[in-house]
DNA sequence: TGTACATCAGTGAACGCGCGTTCACTGATGTAC
DNA sequence: TGTACATCAGTGAACGCGCGTTCACTGATGTAC
């Protein structure tokens, strides 16, 4: 049954927005494109009326999430200022509730070393979000401004291995742990 | 055909030596156990011989690639002092070859995200892992003994995420500049 | 030490399964007049 | 505005493929006497 132009447009953002979140909760290879059509409200032989192949939905997926994060960053820059938008984003960054839910957290720490594998498309996305992020940050220290986008670049690193090793182990004291170091490092 | 209890034993070593680094450098799904096998040099079917499973086989992978890691560290510091071989560690972590080679190189920053989803064995492989070099690293940190585990941590983190960052960007400007930044804050 | 037999490491075909993808089909929507 | 037809979003069965795993088989090794 043919769907109206809108009911089209509403079902690709469905299956994006799902995407995004399932990708980053189970990973791009653990979510298959069934998986994704289903959390979608529909069955899985629709999904090529929307895009070429499961590459293009994990790039598309990609950049929605990095969208997403960019979006709220600069949402609370515009109304509480750059410095108050990064500290929470940090704060976030370095929650149990970001380690515990990927799903709606930081795609790069998701998804990053899966990216290496994947497509140029993919690579691309991530390299995008990631260039974003460590530009607002660097703007957001308070140091020399030649100083500013390399220790953006090492702070972005450290909220990244913190996570990525945060969600790796199974031991709850060394989660912890991680964690209130790099809170530590990063705001004290 | 039976082989000697030593040709045996060689085999098994052969298979997990291969497995270390295939997992490392294509992922735990991305390396079958077909592809272990051949690359240590026998078919598929002996495999279930040596191991009851493939999570078997990755718990035992990750083990050794652990093992590697801190026997390095430790035999260079029995002869040059800890602080050597720890500098060393981490020079080596931020080089062009660690990002460009992860077969040799850090099986945290490897598997990190897929470890996440891996069963408990795998899981506690890759913690035990984490807390040896933490542990090393923090003996080796000039500063308060109260304050060397946090800084550990932390520095881990950084290490760990500048190269799973520069492994999943696309960009050599950005990677080098990761990686520089990296070494600016590690090093001093 | 020598012999007869049991064991088992490794082979290669076969299995079931889930995946990404294709396809014939349906019927509501869009378009042409 | 109404009608006739073409389009195409979504369904569900089917496909080929690679995966982890199983299995009958082979023949050298290990063991019992």
């Amino acid at each position: 049954m043919r769907r109206s132009r809108e009911a089209t447009a509403q079902s690709r953002e469905r299956i994006v927005s799902e995407a995004a979140q399932l990708f980053r909760e189970r990973g791009i290879e653990g979510a298959s494109v069934a998986d994704v059509m289903n959390a979608a409200g529909m069955t899985h032989g629709g999904f090529y009326r929307h895009f070429p192949d499961k590459d293009a939905l994990v790039a598309a997926a990609v950049d929605r999430a990095v969208d997403d994060v960019i979006g709220q960053i600069d949402q609370q820059a515009a109304t509480e200022g750059l410095g108050a938008a990064i500290s929470a984003y940090v704060s976030m960054y370095l929650s149990d509730d970001h380690v515990k839910s990927p799903r709606y957290g930081c795609p790069i720490a998701a998804l990053a070393s899966e990216a290496r594998r994947a497509p140029e498309t993919t690579r691309a996305a991530v390299t995008n979000g990631l260039a974003s992020v460590v530009e607002r940050i660097g703007k957001a220290l308070p140091c020399e401004p030649e100083d500013q986008r390399p220790a953006a670049l090492a702070m972005m690193a450290m909220l990244v291995g913190t996570v990525v090793l945060a969600r790796s182990t199974a031991d709850k004291a060394l989660r912890d742990e991680l964690l209130q170091a790099a809170r530590a490092q990063a705001i004290g």
